[in-house]
DNA sequence: ATAAAAAATGAATAACCATTCATTCGGTTG
DNA sequence: CAACCGAATGAATGGTTATTCATTTTTTAT
């Protein structure tokens, strides 16, 4: 942990309660992304913030609660991309697929330290039914409007044979995958190749709508 | 932590050196998935295996290369399992395949206390140098050993448009996702559904070899 | 300008936890 | 069976860390 990010002086006593919270809870992230989730301590938190120890108590009242609401920020920010995008009655089916794939390994999400995050809280789900709860929920938010959007697909080009519900199970597991990939190996892949793979398996059920053309591993 | 497995008793001062360290590990294993990575303390380890507060210093000098091991152990488990596969000249191509496959989703793999310990280790490489060479070379080793295989199913098939690393770096990302789900939803996806998804994938490839039929996210 | 309220501070506290090591235990050997 | 030796024990130690709260600083209201 270098240098902090914001000086208390930035940050004056006046901003509203809710910003101060934001910030903390990205002090929050990079720590975990550095120190790992078992490595991460109030100290840090609150130094890498700019602030004095007692902060995230007066904010949070505890440790856990500020955990708690860092796991919801990112889910909360990635639910929220993808139901903007759903809800938007400007782009076709088609459009909606692909913008949900392009957000899913857009630089916002496939931010490392945010990865670094997510595997730190799926790792803990199964002890801290907390943690599952708001996981399960995100997650089947998803599943909804996804597998609602390949249905849509399915009836307008006339694929018989598909199911929709299969391709988005497989296809967010796909997604995960990869997201692994990126924490793993930054050397390796890239979030624009992750997402020429993630569209070679849409193209494979979708093959009049995503051409399979630009899904090769190697830059075209 | 209700119950431990194995009293002193059990476990006589004579057995290997190796033994007991298994033991231990075995115990972590079970710790991290009841109370996370975070929350597992040396006295739950040693209590977990039965034992008293002073083994692991004795058996694994610290805490950290306890876990170090532990990743380690079911990182070797994984591998060792495939690497079989891989070289069991008996099986055809098309069988190593399915048969890793089939390993990916066996009841010894997909086990929800090492999925737990897979993700937990899996949000600290970011920070730890250790985890992240020791997960990089198990991945590059079965990716080697998988790219082989399929670009063998290609030749012999007459597939003429896979790229086998494609392939490769999809299914295996879409098997990480798939434990995902595994581990964070139990009562949703089962294993041998999860294993339809994986072949319903090979099926788009290997359409020949591996049929789609059998594809289905709900039982025959 | 002043008082009252709110936000933030950080030293002190109390709980927790990894590690140590003097002692005990169990198995082996002569 | 007695002496020995490595394995195991667990109370004690010392370092770490979350939380508290009396005090200080800043903002707002009058």
């Amino acid at each position: 942990m270098e240098a902090v990010k914001t000086k208390s002086s930035d940050t004056p006593r006046s901003m509203p309660k809710q910003a101060r919270r934001k910030q903390l809870i990205e002090a929050t992230i990079k720590c975990i992304a550095e120190k790992g989730l078992s490595g991460t301590t109030m100290a840090d938190v609150t130094q890498q913030a700019g602030l004095s120890m007692g902060i995230v108590n007066l904010h949070f009242e505890t440790k856990e609660k500020l955990l708690i609401e860092t796991l919801r920020f990112i889910s909360t920010e990635y639910t929220s991309g993808l139901t903007k995008i759903f809800n938007n009655e400007k782009l076709s089916t088609e459009e909606k697929i692909t913008s949900h794939v392009s957000f899913d390994f857009s630089r916002k999400i496939t931010d490392r330290n945010k990865l670094a995050v997510w595997f730190a809280f799926w790792g803990e789900t199964k002890s801290r039914p907390t943690y599952l709860s708001i996981c399960a929920d995100y997650i089947n938010e998803i599943a909804t409007n996804l597998t609602k959007l390949f249905a849509e697909l399915k009836d307008e080009g006339n694929y018989t044979s598909i199911d929709p519900e299969l391709v988005c199970v497989c296809y967010t597991a796909l997604s995960d995958g990869l997201w692994l990939d990126l924490l793993v190996t930054p050397r390796g892949l890239k979030p624009d190749q992750a997402q020429r793979v993630a569209m070679h398996y849409l193209g494979t059920q979708f093959y009049n709508h995503f051409s399979a053309e630009k899904s090769s591993l190697r830059r075209n």
